[in-house]
DNA sequence: CGCTTCTTTCAGAAATTTGTGAAGTTAAGG
DNA sequence: CCTTAACTTCACAAATTTCTGAAAGAAGCG
């Protein structure tokens, strides 16, 4: 590393990280700027900035940083900080508050659990497509459960891995 | 159960069910016309039907048919046969081989992996950015681990509850 | 209270996606 | 071979989504 480079950050190399990853994002069902905006906090410094940067190094308008940094925030992805005394928010994602968020597919399994409960009901549970629809109901019974278990076993490998960080 | 709906379907039932259960596909991410192709399947009796019966059921054109086939084999969620001495194809979904298919998110895990992977070295491993995102990739390379010891569990599980079905 | 700075909302232009009809392709069966 | 039944591809119209500039809304600070 020369000295120009010393705890400098190379503007190019993390732009091309960003819209590698972003793109894998999109790629897997995300919308483009918060997937953007996502992978521009994943790769700061502090992880953490604030409107005004994420619009110019994404290049892209206050509005779009707003309505990226909302879908962030409802998914629990990101969340918000003040600095008090000031009109200036900030965006961060916690190291470990984002991938919970991401095996937090809950809602979704949730609502997959009632339809297909639901679907059973409206079926016929004796029926060859009753059966059918049960046992996929329990399949995604059974996800629920070792999804948590799986968390416990990543939360203490990563504490012994990377401490408290 | 009346004797009139004895080894009969309620049409309005299965549609109600199959358009419920898309929506929560089609917002988990999934397009709209494989999520009602892949519902369809799922409650239909024998867990196969032609493209024709498809159309008719969805009320959608070959063309939709067609397209929206293609994308679940691809992803491996139904599978395609030929009834020899036909040319009338049959869309099949597997009970088994779904759900493999759903909790297959392998290339995504993958691809996912090799980017972050590579902002590590683009970033420098020793940088606050660097540690952040290598955080990152060991939590999907424990992901990657865990699942496949879970859908092994699930084999199990399944087995002793349903059978060999 | 009003000025200033930052964020959000909103209407609309642009881009993208979706589903269709129609033409094209394949393969069975005479 | 030729016909015909079935599936696929393709160009396009319609619907939806995405992002922006502009206006409106909040909140610190004098």
């Amino acid at each position: 590393m020369t000295e120009a480079m010393a705890g400098r950050r190379d503007a190019g190399a993390v732009s091309e990280f960003v819209e590698s990853f972003a793109a894998q994002l999109v790629e897997a069902g995300m919308q483009r700027m918060p997937a953007r905006v996502f992978a521009a906090l994943l790769s700061s410094d502090t992880g953490a900035l604030t409107s005004a940067e994420l619009g110019e190094q994404l290049q892209i308008s206050p509005a779009a940083v707003s309505g990226a940094v909302r879908y962030l925030a409802q998914q629990h992805m990101v969340s918000r900080e003040r600095e008090p005394g000031s009109r200036r928010e900030r965006y961060r994602v916690h190291s470990d508050q984002w991938y919970e968020a991401i095996t937090n597919r809950e809602a979704v399994l949730k609502r997959w659990q009632y339809a297909l409960r639901d679907g059973v009901d409206r079926l016929g549970a004796e029926t060859p497509a009753g059966r059918r629809i049960a046992e996929t109901l329990a399949f995604f019974d059974f996800i629920d459960g070792e999804i948590s278990q799986m968390m416990d076993r990543w939360r203490a490998h990563r504490e012994k891995h990377f401490g408290n960080g």
